[in-house]
DNA sequence: ATGACGCCATAGTGGCGA
């Protein structure tokens, strides 16, 4: 089974290229990200028509969160993160596929930091983790995949002193990741290539992909029922080469 | 510091997000 992560940027202006690479690549679920378009405009048709049943949650202008499946429907299990109801961003979606439940997220910036935008990245990562431990303590198969908007280490960034203060590597943060998959949780490319340069953004200033001037910010983390189960994992790098690329690129696993 | 995209408003550019 072949699990994908794509942060599209906005999935109007992305279609060809997302259409694309579900028909070259065949993952047996994709999550999105960054759909930037109200629930009412995410292209259901399109995406049947590439052979996959989706459930998704648009907001408009920003965000958005979906779960494409080409094994039956993705059987929703919530759309938001528990902790806080006045939260009205849309960067949370669960289901259950295939037997597995897949958590699909989209991590604040939190750029400018410090700020308020900082502590609301730290709140969402709080409850985030404290999500997770529920769901490791369910004990069932578990994938939390998303863009994390963080790189855990200096391995993961192309010049990691020039991001220090930056609200995707501050210490707070990559300190949040890390209590994170210390609960218990994998992460699927460092496991799989623990010493690797690896990067899954690419920032569309300053020729940055050409310079291969990346951010490692996507990532799968697996509960231990899964992990067992790791077979391959990778970045789909080409696809950021792409006319009208996302400044992401995919991210795969595959499980045996 | 700059900048590239995609989004929106009310437009024919500018602001925001990241």
């Amino acid at each position: 089974m072949k699990i994908a992560t794509y942060n599209v940027n906005g999935i109007s202006a992305r279609l060809p290229v997302l259409l694309r690479w579900l028909a070259e690549t065949k993952p047996d679920i994709a999550c999105l990200q960054e759909l930037k378009a109200p629930q009412e405009k995410f292209p259901e048709q399109e995406i049947r028509n590439a052979g996959y049943e989706a459930i998704w949650h648009g907001q408009k202008s920003w965000n958005g969160v979906a779960i494409l499946s080409r094994a039956g429907k993705p059987e929703e299990v919530r759309r938001t993160l528990p902790g806080d109801d006045e939260d009205t961003h849309s960067r949370y979606i669960e289901a259950t596929v295939d037997g597995v439940v897949v958590g699909c997220l989209y991590l604040p910036n939190g750029n400018p930091a410090p700020g308020p935008k900082f502590d609301y990245k730290l709140r969402w990562f709080e409850r985030l983790t404290h999500h997770a431990a529920s769901l490791l303590h369910s004990g069932k198969p578990v994938i939390l995949t998303g863009d994390y908007n963080v790189m855990p280490t200096e391995l993961d960034v192309y010049k990691p002193e020039n991001w220090v203060d930056d609200a995707l590597f501050r210490p707070e943060v990559r300190s949040a990741f890390h209590t994170l998959v210390a609960q218990g949780w994998t992460d699927a490319i460092r496991k799989l290539h623990p010493d690797e340069k690896i990067y899954t953004f690419w920032d569309y200033f300053r020729n940055a992909y050409g310079r291969n001037a990346g951010l490692r910010i996507d990532h799968f983390l697996l509960s231990p029922a899964v992990a067992g189960r790791l077979h391959a994992a990778g970045v789909d790098k080409d696809v950021r080469g792409w006319e009208k690329s996302s400044d992401h690129a995919p991210v795969w696993i595959e499980l045996k």
